[in-house]
DNA sequence: CATGTTGCCTAACATTTGTTAGACAAATAT
DNA sequence: ATATTTGTCTAACAAATGTTAGGCAACATG
């Protein structure tokens, strides 16, 4: 006897763990029945297609990962924050939800085409945003002179791979995992002898 | 009339394109044969079956991967050299073959339980190979104070996600993309007041 | 010339896929 | 009590999947 309020959520969650355990066309639409006890008919009262449980995954964080970056470069003004701020909001979002994460992070090449131009042109807002803030550091001479494109992508790339080996049992929370990852993309690997350049607010 | 003494191979390179392309799930037999203008029966007098396609891209990609980062550690001496060169070759491998790459790098999930099993011990080889030069650079009092799981995390990803946006006609070769990540990855993104602390050899 | 090999073909197969139609029971509303 | 909505079921579908069997033509080898 399943709460019936919120049945299409459950499907949603549960076809997004299939989708990310054995990706959108290997998960059928059977597998996902049978992980909530129902056949696979029964599924289409509450939802449309698989191929809609994939849009609304998808640009359901899509938005959500937006929501966050819009809201940094409303709240803070330091470059620096900024991108902690930023990177932790991403890790948070990662972590809290890695089965919908990674069907966002993988499995949109499977939208179809119209969807999934809307949907890149929402993930290229939101590498921008990133972009943005690498470029106000480089502007308020907090960063050094690096090509904002590298930085972003090196950035990006390095937090969406936790979502490969992040378990929710492990060691570290949200807050550590990010600031690891903050510490290492702003100081590098290299030794130096260091005096941070101060800069007046 | 193709030249019939690497027929073989055309497959694994075809089948390598629309792996990346469509995922190992959604290329179906018949689309490798199309693309390669015969029918999809015709493939079995060259392979034994679709998984060992994956299986032979897979292996052959994580061996080249491996004898790379072996070469590394015979020939230099300075643990930064060292991921100066571990990097280049990475990225030499990638832009040099992005569809056998990128099914090393995606496809590999697909493999039946037993290959999974001694692939992901490759790749593990691979990465300890990473981690050990970082661990030397600590060692060596090159690099800071890191957590070398982190760094080399991070450090791949970023090497990794080339593949996702490096086009061969791009402005940037192999050894531009090489010398801009790893300068990130070394350096990082705040900037400071900077001496290098000379090694003595 | 005969013989075997190579590479491809057509035809067919069992299975799995996403999806629809229609029925039945329980819960809810009137 | 009656009517309606809701959630599930069984049954079935057309299409696509990986794969096998058997045959035919071109070529190389004895």
């Amino acid at each position: 006897m399943p709460d019936t309020s919120n049945r299409k959520a459950q499907i949603l969650q549960t076809a997004a763990a299939l989708f990310r355990e054995r990706g959108y066309q290997a998960a059928s639409m059977r597998d996902i029945a049978t992980a909530m006890h129902i056949e696979a008919a029964s599924l289409y009262h509450h939802i449309k297609s698989k191929e809609e449980i994939l849009e609304i995954i998808c640009f359901d964080m899509a938005e959500q990962f937006l929501s966050t970056i819009v809201e940094v470069n409303d709240i803070y003004f330091n470059a620096e924050e900024k991108l902690r701020m930023a990177i932790l909001n991403h890790v948070r979002l990662i972590t809290q939800n890695q089965e919908r994460s990674a069907v966002f992070l993988h499995e949109w090449r499977s939208l179809p085409e119209v969807s999934l131009n809307s949907f890149l042109a929402l993930r290229n807002q939101y590498e921008n945003g990133f972009k943005q803030i690498v470029k106000e550091g480089i502007e308020e001479d907090i960063f050094g002179q690096v090509e904002p494109k590298f930085a972003v992508l090196s950035i990006l790339s390095s937090v969406n791979w936790i979502n490969e080996w992040y378990k929710p049992d492990g060691k570290m929370n949200a807050e550590e995992i990010a600031k690891n990852i903050s510490d290492f993309v702003l100081g590098g690997l290299r030794k130096k002898l260091v005096t941070d350049l101060g800069y007046k607010p």
